[in-house]
DNA sequence: AGTTATTCTAGAAAAATATTCTAGTCATAA
DNA sequence: TTATGACTAGAATATTTTTCTAGAATAACT
Protein backbone atom coordinates (compact mmCIF):
# COMPACT_ATOMS: atom_id res chain seq x y z
CA UNK A 1 0.00 0.00 0.00
CA UNK A 2 1.72 3.31 -1.09
CA UNK A 3 1.57 6.07 0.94
CA UNK A 4 -1.51 8.03 -0.06
CA UNK A 5 -0.41 11.24 -2.45
CA UNK A 6 -1.10 14.79 -1.08
CA UNK A 7 -4.40 15.13 -3.09
CA UNK A 8 -5.68 11.86 -1.77
CA UNK A 9 -4.53 13.02 1.93
CA UNK A 10 -6.74 16.45 1.51
CA UNK A 11 -9.76 14.87 0.38
CA UNK A 12 -9.54 12.65 3.67
CA UNK A 13 -8.98 15.38 5.23
CA UNK A 14 -11.92 17.23 4.04
CA UNK A 15 -14.37 14.30 4.30
CA UNK A 16 -13.39 14.09 7.81
CA UNK A 17 -14.08 17.84 8.36
CA UNK A 18 -17.49 17.47 6.87
CA UNK A 19 -18.89 14.79 9.15
CA UNK A 20 -17.33 16.24 11.89
CA UNK A 21 -18.13 19.77 11.75
CA UNK A 22 -21.12 20.16 8.53
CA UNK A 23 -19.70 20.80 5.42
CA UNK A 24 -20.66 24.57 5.49
CA UNK A 25 -19.05 25.15 8.60
CA UNK A 26 -15.37 23.37 7.03
CA UNK A 27 -13.39 26.48 6.16
CA UNK A 28 -10.20 25.70 3.70
CA UNK A 29 -8.20 26.61 6.72
CA UNK A 30 -9.40 23.75 8.76
CA UNK A 31 -9.13 21.64 5.76
CA UNK A 32 -5.40 22.76 5.01
CA UNK A 33 -5.16 21.99 8.75
CA UNK A 34 -6.13 18.90 9.00
CA UNK A 35 -4.30 17.38 5.95
CA UNK A 36 -0.79 19.30 6.60
CA UNK A 37 -0.92 20.37 3.32
CA UNK A 38 -0.47 24.28 2.33
CA UNK A 39 -2.67 26.75 0.78
CA UNK A 40 -1.33 26.76 -2.30
CA UNK A 41 -1.27 23.02 -2.90
CA UNK A 42 -4.57 22.72 -1.90
CA UNK A 43 -5.63 25.25 -4.28
CA UNK A 44 -3.41 23.59 -6.64
CA UNK A 45 -4.94 20.34 -6.67
CA UNK A 46 -8.44 21.49 -6.64
CA UNK A 47 -8.90 25.19 -7.47
CA UNK A 48 -11.81 25.74 -5.13
CA UNK A 49 -13.81 24.74 -2.00
CA UNK A 50 -16.59 23.59 -4.69
CA UNK A 51 -14.27 21.38 -6.52
CA UNK A 52 -13.25 19.06 -3.10
CA UNK A 53 -16.70 18.72 -2.73
CA UNK A 54 -17.66 17.26 -6.03
CA UNK A 55 -14.93 15.30 -6.25
CA UNK A 56 -15.74 13.72 -3.08
CA UNK A 57 -18.92 13.27 -4.30
CA UNK A 58 -18.13 12.04 -7.49
CA UNK A 59 -15.92 9.76 -5.88
CA UNK A 60 -18.71 8.12 -3.34
CA UNK A 61 -21.34 8.09 -5.70
CA UNK A 62 -18.85 5.62 -8.06
CA UNK A 63 -18.15 3.52 -5.33
CA UNK A 64 -21.63 2.42 -5.07
CA UNK A 65 -22.46 2.18 -8.73
CA UNK A 66 -19.56 -0.29 -8.81
CA UNK A 67 -21.11 -2.24 -5.87
CA UNK A 68 -24.60 -2.30 -7.65
CA UNK A 69 -23.18 -3.13 -10.59
CA UNK A 70 -21.19 -6.27 -9.48
CA UNK A 71 -24.46 -7.27 -7.65
CA UNK A 72 -26.01 -7.31 -10.83
CA UNK A 73 -23.91 -9.56 -12.69
CA UNK A 74 -25.06 -12.43 -10.32
CA UNK A 75 -28.66 -11.36 -9.92
CA UNK A 76 -30.77 -13.96 -11.57
CA UNK A 77 -34.49 -13.24 -11.35
CA UNK A 78 -36.44 -10.02 -10.85
CA UNK A 79 -36.74 -10.51 -7.20
CA UNK A 80 -33.05 -10.71 -6.73
CA UNK A 81 -32.62 -7.61 -8.98
CA UNK A 82 -35.09 -5.61 -7.02
CA UNK A 83 -33.97 -6.81 -3.52
CA UNK A 84 -30.69 -6.12 -4.70
CA UNK A 85 -31.20 -2.52 -5.42
CA UNK A 86 -32.58 -2.76 -1.36
CA UNK A 87 -29.43 -4.84 0.12
CA UNK A 88 -26.54 -3.40 -1.11
CA UNK A 89 -27.61 0.44 -0.98
CA UNK A 90 -28.13 -0.38 3.36
CA UNK A 91 -24.85 -2.21 2.71
CA UNK A 92 -22.95 0.39 1.65
CA UNK A 93 -24.46 2.68 3.76
CA UNK A 94 -23.35 0.75 6.76
CA UNK A 95 -20.33 0.14 5.42
CA UNK A 96 -19.18 3.62 4.89
CA UNK A 97 -21.63 5.86 6.82
CA UNK A 98 -19.64 9.10 6.20
CA UNK A 99 -19.38 9.08 2.70
CA UNK A 100 -23.24 8.42 2.65
CA UNK A 101 -24.12 10.77 4.82
CA UNK A 102 -21.62 12.99 3.11
CA UNK A 103 -23.08 12.27 -0.45
CA UNK A 104 -27.02 12.61 0.70
CA UNK A 105 -26.50 16.24 2.19
CA UNK A 106 -24.15 17.28 -0.79
CA UNK A 107 -26.60 16.03 -4.07
CA UNK A 108 -27.93 19.78 -4.91
CA UNK A 109 -25.09 21.47 -4.01
CA UNK A 110 -23.23 19.74 -6.46
CA UNK A 111 -26.07 19.57 -9.05
CA UNK A 112 -26.04 23.69 -8.61
CA UNK A 113 -22.12 23.59 -9.33
CA UNK A 114 -20.14 23.45 -12.48
CA UNK A 115 -20.19 20.28 -11.68
CA UNK A 116 -23.88 19.35 -12.49
CA UNK A 117 -24.08 18.35 -15.74
CA UNK A 118 -21.41 15.53 -15.59
CA UNK A 119 -23.22 14.71 -12.26
CA UNK A 120 -27.02 14.68 -14.20
CA UNK A 121 -25.12 12.94 -16.93
CA UNK A 122 -23.42 10.17 -14.79
CA UNK A 123 -26.79 10.09 -13.08
CA UNK A 124 -28.73 9.22 -16.06
CA UNK A 125 -26.39 6.82 -17.05
CA UNK A 126 -26.51 4.64 -13.81
CA UNK A 127 -30.38 4.99 -14.06
CA UNK A 128 -30.54 3.49 -17.49
CA UNK A 129 -28.56 0.94 -16.64
CA UNK A 130 -30.93 -0.56 -14.00
CA UNK A 131 -33.72 0.11 -16.10
CA UNK A 132 -32.18 -1.93 -18.89
CA UNK A 133 -31.12 -4.89 -16.39
CA UNK A 134 -35.02 -4.20 -15.67
CA UNK A 135 -36.30 -4.11 -18.95
CA UNK A 136 -36.87 -7.97 -19.86
CA UNK A 137 -38.69 -8.58 -16.36
CA UNK A 138 -40.88 -5.80 -17.44
CA UNK A 139 -41.39 -7.03 -20.66
CA UNK A 140 -42.40 -10.74 -19.23
CA UNK A 141 -45.16 -8.32 -16.93
CA UNK A 142 -43.57 -9.49 -13.67
CA UNK A 143 -43.55 -5.84 -12.65
CA UNK A 144 -46.90 -3.82 -11.71
CA UNK A 145 -47.11 -0.80 -14.48
CA UNK A 146 -45.41 1.89 -13.55
CA UNK A 147 -44.06 5.15 -14.11
CA UNK A 148 -40.48 4.63 -14.33
CA UNK A 149 -39.90 7.66 -11.80
CA UNK A 150 -42.49 5.95 -9.86
CA UNK A 151 -41.00 2.45 -9.85
CA UNK A 152 -37.36 3.72 -8.58
CA UNK A 153 -39.22 5.67 -5.65
CA UNK A 154 -41.33 2.81 -4.56
CA UNK A 155 -38.14 0.40 -5.05
CA UNK A 156 -35.90 2.76 -3.01
CA UNK A 157 -37.89 5.32 -1.39
CA UNK A 158 -38.51 3.63 1.96
CA UNK A 159 -34.52 2.36 2.00
CA UNK A 160 -33.22 5.86 0.98
CA UNK A 161 -35.51 7.55 3.48
CA UNK A 162 -34.86 4.97 6.69
CA UNK A 163 -30.97 5.39 5.25
CA UNK A 164 -30.91 8.89 6.48
CA UNK A 165 -32.82 9.00 9.14
CA UNK A 166 -30.34 6.32 10.61
CA UNK A 167 -27.21 8.51 9.47
CA UNK A 168 -28.86 11.29 11.24
CA UNK A 169 -29.14 9.47 14.40
CA UNK A 170 -32.93 9.54 14.32
CA UNK A 171 -33.85 6.11 14.29
CA UNK A 172 -34.09 3.28 17.00
CA UNK A 173 -34.05 0.43 14.35
CA UNK A 174 -30.43 -0.14 13.32
CA UNK A 175 -30.46 0.00 9.83
CA UNK A 176 -28.63 -3.33 9.06
CA UNK A 177 -31.76 -5.39 10.80
CA UNK A 178 -33.98 -3.88 8.48
CA UNK A 179 -32.51 -5.28 5.65
CA UNK A 180 -34.47 -8.46 4.57
CA UNK A 181 -37.91 -6.49 5.55
CA UNK A 182 -37.08 -4.27 3.30
CA UNK A 183 -36.12 -5.99 0.61
CA UNK A 184 -39.42 -7.79 0.44
CA UNK A 185 -41.51 -5.24 1.52
CA UNK A 186 -39.82 -3.36 -1.94
CA UNK A 187 -40.64 -6.53 -3.75
CA UNK A 188 -43.72 -7.01 -2.48
CA UNK A 189 -44.47 -3.48 -4.10
CA UNK A 190 -43.61 -4.04 -7.15
CA UNK A 191 -43.94 -7.62 -8.38
CA UNK A 192 -47.65 -8.29 -10.01
CA UNK A 193 -49.48 -10.50 -8.34
CA UNK A 194 -52.58 -9.75 -10.36
CA UNK B 1 -53.64 42.65 4.37
CA UNK B 2 -51.22 44.54 6.17
CA UNK B 3 -48.07 45.97 4.53
CA UNK B 4 -45.55 42.79 5.40
CA UNK B 5 -42.97 43.38 8.28
CA UNK B 6 -38.96 44.34 7.28
CA UNK B 7 -38.69 40.96 9.09
CA UNK B 8 -40.95 38.83 6.73
CA UNK B 9 -39.37 40.98 3.58
CA UNK B 10 -36.12 39.67 4.33
CA UNK B 11 -37.25 36.23 5.05
CA UNK B 12 -39.06 36.39 1.38
CA UNK B 13 -36.26 37.79 0.18
CA UNK B 14 -33.85 35.16 1.49
CA UNK B 15 -35.86 31.76 0.30
CA UNK B 16 -35.91 34.02 -3.47
CA UNK B 17 -32.33 34.23 -3.14
CA UNK B 18 -31.67 30.54 -2.25
CA UNK B 19 -34.14 28.88 -4.61
CA UNK B 20 -32.58 31.01 -7.27
CA UNK B 21 -29.10 30.70 -6.40
CA UNK B 22 -28.85 27.87 -3.78
CA UNK B 23 -28.24 28.37 -0.22
CA UNK B 24 -24.85 28.34 0.10
CA UNK B 25 -23.64 30.92 -2.95
CA UNK B 26 -26.38 33.29 -1.37
CA UNK B 27 -24.95 36.18 0.43
CA UNK B 28 -25.85 38.55 3.20
CA UNK B 29 -25.38 40.95 0.35
CA UNK B 30 -27.56 39.97 -2.06
CA UNK B 31 -30.42 38.94 0.23
CA UNK B 32 -29.98 42.79 1.82
CA UNK B 33 -30.48 43.98 -1.95
CA UNK B 34 -33.65 42.42 -2.75
CA UNK B 35 -35.16 42.78 0.48
CA UNK B 36 -34.24 46.40 0.88
CA UNK B 37 -32.83 46.65 3.88
CA UNK B 38 -29.96 47.76 5.41
CA UNK B 39 -27.24 45.24 7.01
CA UNK B 40 -27.54 46.78 10.34
CA UNK B 41 -31.73 46.14 10.21
CA UNK B 42 -31.00 42.38 8.80
CA UNK B 43 -29.01 41.75 11.81
CA UNK B 44 -31.09 43.52 14.21
CA UNK B 45 -33.88 40.90 13.32
CA UNK B 46 -31.99 37.70 12.79
CA UNK B 47 -28.14 37.82 14.24
CA UNK B 48 -26.58 35.90 11.65
CA UNK B 49 -27.13 33.91 8.27
CA UNK B 50 -27.83 30.94 9.70
CA UNK B 51 -30.88 32.10 11.51
CA UNK B 52 -32.28 32.84 8.63
CA UNK B 53 -32.51 29.88 7.49
CA UNK B 54 -33.88 28.06 10.49
CA UNK B 55 -36.25 30.96 10.63
CA UNK B 56 -37.61 29.85 6.61
CA UNK B 57 -36.97 26.31 7.44
CA UNK B 58 -39.01 26.33 11.16
CA UNK B 59 -41.76 28.23 9.66
CA UNK B 60 -42.02 26.01 6.38
CA UNK B 61 -42.13 22.59 8.60
CA UNK B 62 -44.58 24.29 10.92
CA UNK B 63 -47.40 25.02 7.88
CA UNK B 64 -46.82 21.69 6.72
CA UNK B 65 -47.74 20.16 10.15
CA UNK B 66 -50.70 22.36 10.24
CA UNK B 67 -51.99 21.24 7.14
CA UNK B 68 -51.54 17.67 8.35
CA UNK B 69 -52.84 17.88 11.80
CA UNK B 70 -55.86 19.56 9.87
CA UNK B 71 -56.21 15.95 7.89
CA UNK B 72 -55.57 13.98 10.75
CA UNK B 73 -58.70 15.44 12.45
CA UNK B 74 -61.34 14.34 9.49
CA UNK B 75 -59.41 11.03 8.77
CA UNK B 76 -61.78 8.46 10.09
CA UNK B 77 -59.99 4.65 9.30
CA UNK B 78 -56.35 3.36 8.94
CA UNK B 79 -56.82 3.63 5.46
CA UNK B 80 -57.67 6.92 5.64
CA UNK B 81 -55.10 8.21 7.97
CA UNK B 82 -52.01 6.43 5.77
CA UNK B 83 -53.17 7.79 2.45
CA UNK B 84 -53.18 11.18 4.22
CA UNK B 85 -49.77 11.05 5.05
CA UNK B 86 -49.25 10.64 1.42
CA UNK B 87 -52.01 12.63 -0.14
CA UNK B 88 -51.14 16.15 2.22
CA UNK B 89 -47.46 15.97 1.27
CA UNK B 90 -47.74 15.70 -1.64
CA UNK B 91 -50.14 18.79 -1.79
CA UNK B 92 -48.06 20.44 0.32
CA UNK B 93 -44.84 20.19 -2.06
CA UNK B 94 -46.91 20.99 -5.20
CA UNK B 95 -48.71 23.90 -3.65
CA UNK B 96 -45.25 25.32 -1.88
CA UNK B 97 -42.79 24.17 -4.36
CA UNK B 98 -39.84 26.34 -2.97
CA UNK B 99 -40.54 26.58 0.11
CA UNK B 100 -40.56 22.29 -0.02
CA UNK B 101 -37.30 22.17 -2.06
CA UNK B 102 -35.54 24.66 0.76
CA UNK B 103 -36.34 22.87 3.49
CA UNK B 104 -35.66 18.72 1.80
CA UNK B 105 -31.85 20.85 1.38
CA UNK B 106 -31.43 22.67 4.67
CA UNK B 107 -32.37 20.30 7.22
CA UNK B 108 -28.92 19.03 7.90
CA UNK B 109 -28.01 21.89 8.44
CA UNK B 110 -30.03 23.83 10.46
CA UNK B 111 -30.21 20.37 12.45
CA UNK B 112 -26.25 20.87 13.48
CA UNK B 113 -26.61 24.67 13.92
CA UNK B 114 -27.82 26.20 17.16
CA UNK B 115 -31.71 25.39 16.08
CA UNK B 116 -30.91 21.84 16.17
CA UNK B 117 -32.72 21.21 19.41
CA UNK B 118 -35.63 22.76 18.59
CA UNK B 119 -35.79 21.22 15.36
CA UNK B 120 -35.03 17.79 16.77
CA UNK B 121 -37.65 18.75 19.67
CA UNK B 122 -40.35 19.29 17.17
CA UNK B 123 -39.54 16.75 14.87
CA UNK B 124 -40.10 14.19 17.69
CA UNK B 125 -43.43 15.67 18.53
CA UNK B 126 -44.50 15.59 15.17
CA UNK B 127 -43.87 12.35 15.18
CA UNK B 128 -45.28 11.17 18.42
CA UNK B 129 -48.76 12.72 17.36
CA UNK B 130 -48.94 10.82 13.98
CA UNK B 131 -47.96 7.34 15.94
CA UNK B 132 -50.79 8.55 18.49
CA UNK B 133 -53.61 8.99 16.11
CA UNK B 134 -52.37 5.09 14.46
CA UNK B 135 -52.03 4.08 17.91
CA UNK B 136 -55.33 2.53 18.16
CA UNK B 137 -55.63 1.21 14.99
CA UNK B 138 -52.20 -0.76 15.35
CA UNK B 139 -53.73 -2.41 18.28
CA UNK B 140 -56.54 -3.70 16.44
CA UNK B 141 -53.69 -5.22 13.88
CA UNK B 142 -54.92 -3.82 11.33
CA UNK B 143 -51.29 -3.14 9.98
CA UNK B 144 -48.23 -5.32 9.68
CA UNK B 145 -46.02 -5.75 12.69
CA UNK B 146 -43.25 -2.97 12.18
CA UNK B 147 -40.86 -0.99 13.87
CA UNK B 148 -41.63 2.68 14.17
CA UNK B 149 -39.14 3.49 11.85
CA UNK B 150 -39.75 1.71 9.28
CA UNK B 151 -43.30 2.02 9.40
CA UNK B 152 -42.88 5.59 8.83
CA UNK B 153 -40.32 5.39 5.99
CA UNK B 154 -42.74 2.65 3.98
CA UNK B 155 -45.40 4.86 4.26
CA UNK B 156 -43.29 7.74 3.23
CA UNK B 157 -40.08 7.05 1.76
CA UNK B 158 -41.29 6.50 -1.60
CA UNK B 159 -43.36 9.51 -1.86
CA UNK B 160 -40.67 12.03 -0.22
CA UNK B 161 -38.13 10.50 -2.61
CA UNK B 162 -40.20 10.97 -5.85
CA UNK B 163 -41.01 14.10 -4.68
CA UNK B 164 -37.26 15.14 -3.95
CA UNK B 165 -36.70 13.98 -7.71
CA UNK B 166 -40.18 16.29 -8.77
CA UNK B 167 -38.46 19.04 -7.30
CA UNK B 168 -35.24 18.81 -8.72
CA UNK B 169 -36.74 18.33 -12.09
CA UNK B 170 -35.63 14.92 -12.70
CA UNK B 171 -38.67 13.22 -13.19
CA UNK B 172 -41.13 12.86 -16.59
CA UNK B 173 -43.81 11.81 -13.86
CA UNK B 174 -46.27 14.92 -12.63
CA UNK B 175 -45.78 14.61 -9.14
CA UNK B 176 -49.48 15.23 -8.93
CA UNK B 177 -50.62 12.77 -10.56
CA UNK B 178 -49.15 9.84 -8.62
CA UNK B 179 -50.89 10.90 -5.59
CA UNK B 180 -53.47 8.16 -5.48
CA UNK B 181 -51.24 5.90 -6.96
CA UNK B 182 -48.46 6.80 -4.13
CA UNK B 183 -51.46 6.32 -1.54
CA UNK B 184 -52.62 3.44 -2.62
CA UNK B 185 -49.35 1.54 -2.21
CA UNK B 186 -48.52 3.06 0.32
CA UNK B 187 -51.82 1.09 2.57
CA UNK B 188 -50.60 -2.12 0.63
CA UNK B 189 -47.20 -1.71 1.87
CA UNK B 190 -48.21 -1.38 5.32
CA UNK B 191 -52.39 -2.89 6.25
CA UNK B 192 -52.56 -6.39 7.32
CA UNK B 193 -53.77 -8.36 4.80
CA UNK B 194 -52.71 -11.53 6.49
C1' DA C 1 -48.38 67.67 23.76
C1' DG C 2 -43.77 66.46 25.79
C1' DT C 3 -40.63 63.15 27.55
C1' DT C 4 -38.59 58.75 27.77
C1' DA C 5 -37.71 54.06 26.49
C1' DT C 6 -37.51 50.76 23.00
C1' DT C 7 -37.32 48.99 18.62
C1' DC C 8 -35.61 49.51 14.26
C1' DT C 9 -32.52 51.19 10.49
C1' DA C 10 -28.24 52.84 8.37
C1' DG C 11 -23.76 52.31 6.83
C1' DA C 12 -18.93 52.35 8.12
C1' DA C 13 -15.47 49.50 10.40
C1' DA C 14 -13.54 45.15 11.73
C1' DA C 15 -13.00 40.19 11.49
C1' DA C 16 -13.17 36.01 9.19
C1' DT C 17 -12.79 33.38 5.02
C1' DA C 18 -11.74 32.27 0.30
C1' DT C 19 -8.85 32.84 -3.48
C1' DT C 20 -4.82 34.43 -6.18
C1' DC C 21 -0.10 35.17 -6.94
C1' DT C 22 4.97 34.85 -6.80
C1' DA C 23 8.65 32.29 -5.74
C1' DG C 24 10.31 28.63 -4.98
C1' DT C 25 11.35 22.88 -4.32
C1' DC C 26 11.52 18.38 -6.08
C1' DA C 27 11.44 14.65 -9.20
C1' DT C 28 12.20 13.18 -13.87
C1' DA C 29 13.99 12.69 -18.43
C1' DA C 30 16.53 14.55 -22.32
C1' DT D 1 23.61 18.67 -15.65
C1' DT D 2 20.04 21.12 -16.64
C1' DA D 3 15.47 21.91 -18.51
C1' DT D 4 10.73 20.89 -17.66
C1' DG D 5 6.62 20.32 -15.38
C1' DA D 6 4.24 18.95 -11.35
C1' DC D 7 3.93 20.30 -6.80
C1' DT D 8 4.33 23.18 -2.42
C1' DA D 9 4.71 27.25 0.47
C1' DG D 10 2.95 31.27 2.43
C1' DA D 11 2.23 36.20 1.80
C1' DA D 12 -0.97 39.29 -0.48
C1' DT D 13 -5.56 40.29 -2.06
C1' DA D 14 -10.51 39.96 -2.54
C1' DT D 15 -14.76 38.67 -0.85
C1' DT D 16 -18.04 37.89 2.63
C1' DT D 17 -19.69 37.92 7.17
C1' DT D 18 -20.35 40.10 11.38
C1' DT D 19 -19.96 43.89 14.75
C1' DC D 20 -20.42 48.47 16.20
C1' DT D 21 -21.90 53.35 16.76
C1' DA D 22 -25.22 56.59 15.97
C1' DG D 23 -29.43 58.27 14.53
C1' DA D 24 -34.73 57.78 13.17
C1' DA D 25 -39.18 55.97 14.03
C1' DT D 26 -42.58 54.15 17.18
C1' DA D 27 -44.93 53.40 21.29
C1' DA D 28 -45.85 54.13 26.25
C1' DC D 29 -46.46 57.15 29.87
C1' DT D 30 -47.37 61.67 32.34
Amino acid sequence: MARPSRKDEILQAALACFTEHGVDVTTIEMIRERSGASTGSLYHHFGNKERIIAALYLTGTAQYADLLQRGFASAASAEACVKLLVTSYIDWVVANPDWARFILHSRSRVEAGEMGDALREANREHFAQILTALAEYRRQGLFKALPDDCFASVVSGPTHDLARNWLAGRTQSELSECRELLAQIAWDSVKNSG
